[in-house]
DNA sequence: ACATATCCATGAATAAAATTCATAATTTCT
DNA sequence: AGAAATTATGAATTTTATTCATGGATATGT
């Protein structure tokens, strides 16, 4: 029946354009540079060299533009970023509803931050969050507490921001980002001169920190610990306040990168990089695995992720890297197996 | 360098979404059935039977309900529907832009018309398309053309829809969609009581036409004319003016089933299936090689098919059906073999 | 200036996934 | 109840995206 002729016809290919692409595309723009967006779309640079170079056999046009070492977007690159803007927007909403629907968008996320400065970008967050989902009750846990984790599991809080990764029974650690931490100084320091500062050149300083335990300072735990040299400390609260004192000379800090630019601009202090490798530190979101499956959850990782990468500079997507898989029966966290896409695999053996 | 710790971590697959779903979405909506759909979207009814588990499996929500003999979109379906609207509608709308940039937009676009009905539809088409490219001048060729396809040859004309689908060198046939003709009789005809007419119904009877050679009529040429029977004729220009004649008894005529359906819900004439298998004629827009390639011809033919398919009533897709490849070395042509996307291959032997 | 990272491009190999095929299950219509 | 039509599903297959392995090109630093 309805037999088909023999021959050839022309049938214009409407469109391979897939969001794939304009999730690269949005990235490129991000990034300014082909790896830098591969990493940030976890695929490597070869994969999204092919994939622009498809885009632009379809449309006849340079989409983006080799610049020295990196990369610029033409006009087509352009118009096509502007496309993804608001179409990953408007997916983004209708999963949120989605979501909404398919079970009670309610529940708690009650934040634990081992990151101070972390604040700095959370609070911009939280409000949007707030906006989305109404129903979820929004808090920050406060004051200090030894073991985090620990209070997940008591039902104290529902996330915990920090750059622990325990391999802990009935917690899944969901990767942020990797973000260096640089030393800074008073622009009129004796230490200025110096590109890169080591262990030994915080001997006889003071350092400022917040209000913390030793063990959760990066610099003190894993390089001025190993090298024997303790400085004398002082704390501040807020991260303007520990900037203040490295300005009037009290004594030096060491922050995340991303929250120096404007100061360091502003010659209002200078900043170092900490070892020839840089001083880098990887912040998780920690979470029982339940909570993990939780859609409210998953769109305020989601967004965080956006917004971070979007607003901070200097930090790099972390590698979902796989757990190795608990053997036999570990109970009913399934969930993981389920719920991932493709795109988790091993990057390098 | 950078080493990569060894376990897993959970990386919620953020969307799994693809355009590709958003499209299946979009033809499900408009068809009301995957088997229908498939064939909008030239897959088969299991690829997307598939592409809908997926989607369902991802968002835990089913998306459509199997309604009977059909199905019906959920909440979430129609959600999600919306969204491939907007989306696709966005998607297109950049896309013209680069084609707009891409190279002149601008050209000729002169419509001849071997199908008189097809007025209907092409009317508010050419209205879109005037406002999406000022710049290609738009006609219709009027007039009776024995010849039409050397109309495009010798550069009288741009495109000729039409139902013929001569392999002729340097042209290529455009598919549209397959249309079911149907008789339309007075509702109190004496054949008002048989569901099916064959070809011996018709003799005695006057048929109304419009105005155009016998070859070009279905009807005659591939039913009458095989049986023998040779009616009376008699034509008249307009589509209202033979149904105009027909419910005042002057005689009978064979339409598109597409622009009966207001008629035969008020009673104004009947229609019946022209054989058991009914009579149907499939439509094709055909040009030369050299303008299938223009922006604008391909973005008239994208938004005819998917207005016609949007609008019109009971037509189906045409499979793009593949040209005998002209073996050894025809000339240039090889626009088609290039610019043709993935998806054109043999869906039956 | 020369060695050394970085960065992007590209062809071939590989891995992933979407689609088809074959068939079962379900529903409707006669 | 049987036939016809429609959707569902598991397995096989094809198609496609991605990685791998390089090469060339452009800075970067000593």
């Amino acid at each position: 029946m309805n037999k088909i002729h023999n021959f050839y016809v022309t049938m214009t290919s409407l469109s391979l354009l897939e969001l794939r692409h304009l999730r690269t595309l949005a990235a490129l723009d991000e990034t300014g540079s082909v790896s830098r967006a591969a990493k940030r779309v976890h695929l490597t640079q070869s994969a999204l060299s092919h994939q622009i170079k498809v885009l632009q056999n379809h449309y006849g046009l340079p989409i983006v533009r080799r610049q020295g070492q990196s990369i610029e977007l033409t006009e087509a690159g352009k118009h096509l970023v502007a496309l993804a803007r608001r179409v990953l927007e408007e997916i983004q909403a209708t999963e949120r509803n989605l979501a909404k629907m398919s079970e009670h968008a309610s529940g708690s996320l009650r934040i634990v931050l081992e990151c101070h400065t972390c604040f700095d970008w959370l609070m911009p967050l939280m409000d949007a969050f707030r906006q989305n989902w109404p129903e979820v009750e929004l808090d920050l846990v406060s004051g200090f507490h030894s073991d985090p984790i620990q209070l997940l599991e008591e039902g104290g809080a529902d996330v915990v921001i920090g750059s622990e990764q325990v391999e802990r029974r009935g917690i899944v650690h969901h990767p942020l980002f990797r973000f260096e931490i640089l030393a800074v100084l008073a622009p009129e320091h004796s230490l200025r001169a110096k590109k890169i500062l080591h262990a030994h050149d915080f001997a006889g300083e003071t350092l400022i920190t917040y209000p913390v335990p030793e063990e959760r300072i990066d610099l003190i735990r894993t390089v001025l610990k190993a090298a024997g040299v303790q400085p004398e400390r002082r704390t501040a609260e807020l991260t303007v306040a520990i900037l203040q004192l490295v300005a009037s000379r009290r004594g030096v800090a060491a922050l995340p990168s991303w929250g120096l630019k404007n100061y360091v601009e502003h010659d209002y202090v200078i900043a170092r990089r900490i070892g020839s490798q840089g001083l880098w530190s990887d912040l998780y979101a920690s979470t029982l695995a339940e909570t993990a499956t939780r859609p409210y959850l998953r769109d305020f990782l989601a967004t965080a992720r956006n917004t971070c990468f979007a607003t901070l500079e200097g930090i790099i997507p972390l590698e979902p890297v796989e757990q190795q898989a608990p053997e036999r029966q570990q109970g009913g966290e399934t969930v993981m197996e389920k719920k991932r896409g493709r795109s988790i695999k091993r990057m390098n053996g």
